[in-house]
Parts: structure tokens; sequence; C-alpha cells
DNA sequence: GTCTATACATTGATAGAC
DNA sequence: GTCTATCAATGTATAGAC
């Protein structure tokens, strides 16, 4: 079964002729990730092909898995960089000088922005929280899920003057995401929302944090 | 290549014994419609295939062609007839001579037991939600959405006794969606949901939209 | 590090026997 | 109406040239 290889024979021309191929660019592993995220987003983990991502990033596919090893690393890799970007962002625009109540306007237009603006992490949030049966692949998003539950607890209770209660801070953290699940969907079906504008939206959905965390 | 086939030398055996193969049973096709709803909810659209379905139905494969014909109408009779029976029971438990608010305690407790008992149910919706990029299969669930939409509209504002606010309804509508996937995410995980009991958790839910719904 | 070529499993779907 | 057998296409992944 084995084949005879015959290594010596063309090795004399090569040499000579110093062979300028046309010398495929080195990959950008960044634009990688970042189309990457894009397809899955779009089309999720099982619905879409290594050969698709390889096709869109303009390389081929051994380039994809020689840098990856698999389909599942790349996946992983593309998502955690973005969802560790997004706690990052909602922090890094909450102004820790400001007052309490302040501080919850401003989390919940940080959550707001990026989750309507970026169809992307959307949809890789919304597929991982409903990604329960893949083994290794289970809940990529649920420490950032218990990171965010804390951060809003932390910020209610800074407001509230007291501990808030957990039941309330869990109903705040699942309209959050609810609302902009909707948000996008009703915006792909081109439909209208509700309200006059995005600013108009971000207030009522700020006021209902609020209430609901004043007693 | 071609296999030889010798067809003729147990013949004669069979065919006096008037041929009793195992005769395969019919297949029940709600059965298969609620087995298929059951695994297309767990490993979504792309993530499951029709030679599974047909084992886990104890038939197969072309069984399963023969009565859906492919693979993406039986998952949208699978998935519509979960939906549908799901906005029939919502509306039952609505008990048309109760006081407009106890109406909208009854609405929230209802989509709550459906959404936090039926997993199926939940996986289904979150997944079709998402999946905005595969054509004739965007938004199975549009149709309910709106509907949804407006018998919680109505319902809030029977019990203010003047139109309610749309974007308060969206935030609730959202609200309560999003509440169901936190809690399927953290049970699934198996940690603790916040507050001591079903009942509290509904409780505090059913105040947390009265809350939005006054003033 | 990128490529061509290919191995090998699984997929959705069908033909045709019974 | 259910089956066995099979197809063409596509999937993940790798070997080996350069």
């Amino acid at each position: 079964m084995a084949r005879g290889k015959a290594p010596d024979d063309k090795h004399t021309e090569t040499l000579v002729t110093a062979k300028r191929l046309p010398k495929a660019p080195a990959i950008d592993i960044d634009h990688v990730l970042q189309v990457a995220a894009d397809l899955f987003a779009e089309h999720g983990f099982d619905g879409l092909s290594t050969r698709e991502i390889a096709k869109a990033c303009g390389c081929r596919l051994p380039s994809i898995y020689y840098h990856f090893g698999n389909k599942e690393t790349l996946y992983r890799e593309a998502f955690s960089n973005k969802l560790e970007d997004t706690i990052d962002e909602i922090q890094r625009q909450v102004d820790d000088s400001a007052s309490p109540e302040e501080k919850v306007r401003q989390m919940v237009a940080a959550f707001f922005s990026l989750f309507t603006q970026d169809r992307t992490l959307l949809l890789l949030v919304q597929r991982d929280i409903a990604e329960v049966s893949l083994p290794n692949r289970q809940f990529l998003c649920r420490q950032q899920h218990v990171f965010f539950l804390r951060y809003i607890r932390d910020l209610a209770s800074e407001a509230l003057g007291r501990t808030a209660d957990p039941n309330t801070v869990f109903i705040i953290n699942g309209m959050l995401l609810g609302y902009c699940e909707f948000y996008n969907l009703v915006q792909e079906a081109g439909e209208k929302l509700p309200g006059e504008s995005n600013e108009t939206r971000l207030a009522s959905l700020q006021e209902a944090v609020l209430k609901l965390l004043r007693d």
C-alpha cells in the first residue's frame, strides 16, 4: 500500500529558476475572526461550513485549519473575543463619577446601543443561549451573563441604597436582552418599531428599568 | 464493478410461506411531529439530520420523506403546530370574566408556565427569532409575535382604561421572553434561580408587568 | 504559511422492490 | 406506505508540494 517516493528527479530544475509563484499574502487573523463572527451569527454554527469562511476571507481552506485547528476553536475565538469587548465597552460607557441613578441609565444606554446596532453580537448571544445540547459549546456566554447579572445588581443596589431584590435584577436582565431581540426581529421584518426614534425608545427602556428598581 | 445477484435460490421457500415479513406498522404522524419538534429545538435546523429523526421515530428515512416531502416542511409543521397550540393555551388560561388587572396576571402566569416548563417551545422560539438569514425560514413565529403584541396591548389598555403606550407594551413583550430565556439558561447550567420558588418568581414577574403599566 | 489535491463521513433526497 | 440501496453534493479535516 505504501506509495514509493522519488524525491530526486525534479530537484535540479526548481533549484535554478528560484521559483517566484504568486506568493499568497499572509492571512489577517483578526480579519478572519471578524468575518467568522459575522457569518456564524448569520447562519449558526452548523449552518456555516469552514469552506465558506475561507472563501469569504479570500484564502483557502487549509489556511483556516493551519491557524485554528478546527471549526469549533475558530467559533469560540471569534465569539469570546466579541463578548469580552462588549462587556468592556459597557463598563467603559458607565461614568464612575456619575450619580447612582445616572449610572443605571448609562448602563442601559450602552446595552441598548451595542445590542441594537451590532447585529452580529446580538445573534451570537441569542444563538449561544439556545445552544444547550452540544458538548463543549454550552453557554460560551455564561461567564458574561453571570458578570452582567452582578453588575446590574451592584448598580441597582447603589441606586437603591440597599441590596436590590434578586428577582428584580433577574427580570431587568431578561428585559434588556429580550427587548433587543424583538427590536432586531421587527427591524429585520421591515416593520415599524414602537415610538418615534431611538432616543424615545431608549428613554422608555431606561424609565422602565428605574421604575422596576424603585419600590 | 457491477455485483452479480442470485435472486433465485431462496425464492421457493418464501413464496410458499405466503410471505409475512415483519410488516412495518404505519407511522404515527403526530408522534413524528412531536419527536421532530423536540430534536429541532435541541439541535437546531442545521444541527439535525433527517436520518436522526427517522431513527428517533423508529422508522426509516424514506418514510419521513414520503410524508413530509422535505426537511423544511417537516420543520415548519412541527414548529407551527406547537406555536398555535401555545397561543391558544395562553388565551384559554385568561378568564374572560376576570377583572382587567387579573387578566394581565393570568396572561403572565400562562406565558411563564408554558415557556419555563416546555423547553422545546422556548428553544424553538429562541432559534426562530435568531434565524434571520435563511430564506423561507424567516420568522416562522412572526405572526404569533404580532398577535401576542396586540394581545398584551389590549389587555394592558383594558387594565389602564386608555390606550397603553406602545413602547411599554414592546418592553413587556421582550421582558417576558427574555426572562424565560435566562430562566432556562440558569436551570440548564445547574445554578440557582433567584427567589425561593416558582410562585414567588411568577409573583415578581406579574408585579413587574403591572408596575410598568401603571403610570 | 499557503497552497492543490484528496480522503472519508455525512447529508438531503430518490428509485424501485415489496 | 414502508422498506433497501444508492446517488450526488457537501461536510470536516489532512497530506504533502512549494
